[in-house]
DNA sequence: CATTAATCGAGACGGTACGTCTTGTCTTGCA
DNA sequence: TGCAAGACAAGACGTACCGTCTCGATTAATG
């Protein structure tokens, strides 16, 4: 961010980046990322409206922050099957876009981030690229296996499964009860019928 | 939206629908969504601010009639093969997403409809019924070109269709130019494969 | 007004007018003048806001009209004696004055008046004027009587005879109740004093 | 006002009041105070909107401040004759009520308190206290100066002076230029009038 | 140990958008 | 034509939030 010029003087105090991230995320649960202001925040946190600022550029790296504070996407442990992997992928990222506050709010993150390069371009470094990895490393897995020929084309994979179940839950808003299931068999299906035939162009 | 009591009294002017709809789409690509101000569309469509309000509840409501003005994405002519319209498909929802402005205003509401449920159901029923519709006819004509030997999995190739070209888009912030011929490929492959062996669920 | 061009057409309904009046009195009464509205005398009269606009320049003029509306301060009858007679006038001016509702809206409409010249001449002709004529006349009765060796100056006496009565309930908030004997004595105390000797000046 | 509860956090800017009040007074010359505008002063005074709600509960109380700042109508100095005081009475409160703008402005004030008590009580308190406490003053003098067998009634005096010269400037319009000695006169001849017998009652 | 400099909570600051309200005019259809 | 209903343009109101800036007090590392 705008670190590093920290040599003298009271050195920060981590229980207020600690109190910072918790208020955030509380307050994001409670009234959304439209209805979260940095005062508030401040006020929840105990602590002065400057020591955000001083740690962050504005409210949206705040929120940014705080939501993805730990929320590395692991690669789900291998099942022994690409039907299963990408089962368990897939309840993975609908745990994750279900849980509420961080969900809403990263939709209104990508909101803002439609408008704002800057932002948009380390949300994509902090959690797009690290999923892809993951999404990449799950396919790999198939084909050390065998399941799958060849590697297949992993931007689109990766941008169709994730947005299948954004657009699922927050553009259809249709229950996620048996989406792992249902999209996970649909995934399978086009990954084998891609894969077998030797790849003709890309 | 809320009319249907307007028996007596001077009727809504339909002009004024219409300045307010093309200030919206102007104001949208010159400042985006968040720099839009209903002041400034007001001053724009050369109406008083109380004209908006009268009809649309904020600012959320005005900007989400303004950008599904005329956006019923109709079905693509039929191409001959399923593939064929696929692509087309994709070509379509492509411009329509990369339209500067409206993409932006889109992804904004979205995400206030993650924390509004009124105006998300309203976004449903305008927006996505209509589109979903349109897959499916879409995919009916495959069957009835026998293509597809029944129709597949409509909601999740819908969530699928739409939400992926979304998340290359604005998530992974890909280039678009191959991206219909990718996706239709993958989709078809995948639709033709689920849909030769007999449903053995749902 | 903007009246007498009534030849043709629909004659304007009395009862009209009757509403109007009564609904700015009695909201004058509830909300005062600065809460009263014009949509909100149209909806209690029943009418359209065009038909008091037909009626009246604007507000100023339809409340001005609505208070003044049989409030010609006559003067009080002959009691026999001056320090009677302005006990009695007293009585009526204190009597107008904190008549709820009335009162507020005049000192409301001065305040309008102050910076509105033409509204000012008109709170004059209608209102001001026939309360001086009835205040000379009350003193003529005195010299009559032979009380006043002659007039005194009556601009001032009217000044400061309404001017007290309005000091004490609008700037002092005092109790009125032994308003009129306190005043009528100080007034008939001065104006006897000012006229046995003959004027020096004017 | 509502001030004292200031242990921590950063202190009104005293510029910021003296910006405020300048700009009112200059505002109120120029367009009066119901062409006056909270944003006006805020942007004529270079300062925000919420610097002057912080400050008063809204536009009146704004005006009021600004409109009473430093006009403590301090008694005029002794001349010698309970006339000459009085003249010289006559004639500060003839200058402060001819003021343009600050005339019109209380004027409004005045209305706006007839329907607001907790207005009306503060613009007494600040603003009639200390003038019935001069003309007392006033009135002491004579009674040592041996003019005045006893102290008149105050209240009374009070209300009939100033409310005399509102009266006759405002509601009745007339030319100011000989109202200090007419008043001066008629006052002082009741005053001696209603003091040489003893207080009957009272 | 004293100095020093950045930290802390608190909250005022300039700016600006919001959504509501009111004014006075205009436009329907009915009588 | 008058009338009730209500839409219209204009713009002020008071609230809320943002991101910056003081204030006085605190707190570690340096000299």
């Amino acid at each position: 961010m705008h670190r590093n010029k920290q040599q003298t003087g009271r050195p920060r105090d981590t229980r207020v980046d600690a109190a910072i991230t918790a208020a955030v995320i509380e307050l994001l649960e409670e009234v959304g990322y439209t209805g979260l202001t940095v005062a508030a925040v401040a006020e929840r946190a105990g602590i002065g409206k400057a020591s955000i600022y001083r740690r962050y550029a504005g409210k949206h790296e705040m929120a940014f922050a705080a939501i993805i504070h730990g929320r590395t996407l692991e690669v789900p442990p291998d099942t022994g099957s690409l039907l299963g992997d990408l089962t368990a992928l897939a309840r993975v990222i609908v745990g994750h876009l279900t849980n509420p506050g961080a969900a809403t709010a990263l939709m209104s993150l990508l909101g803002e981030a439609a408008g704002d390069p800057a932002l948009a371009s380390r949300f994509t470094r902090t959690f797009v690229e690290p999923e892809r990895a993951g999404n990449a490393e799950l396919l790999e897995r198939a084909v050390r296996r065998g399941e799958l020929a060849r590697m297949p084309d992993v931007d689109l994979f990766h941008a169709m499964f994730g947005g299948t179940v954004m657009s699922w839950l927050f553009i259809c808003h249709h229950d996620p009860h048996d989406l792992p299931e249902r999209l996970a068999r649909f995934a399978c299906a086009a990954l084998l019928s891609t894969t077998t035939t030797p790849a003709i162009s890309r």
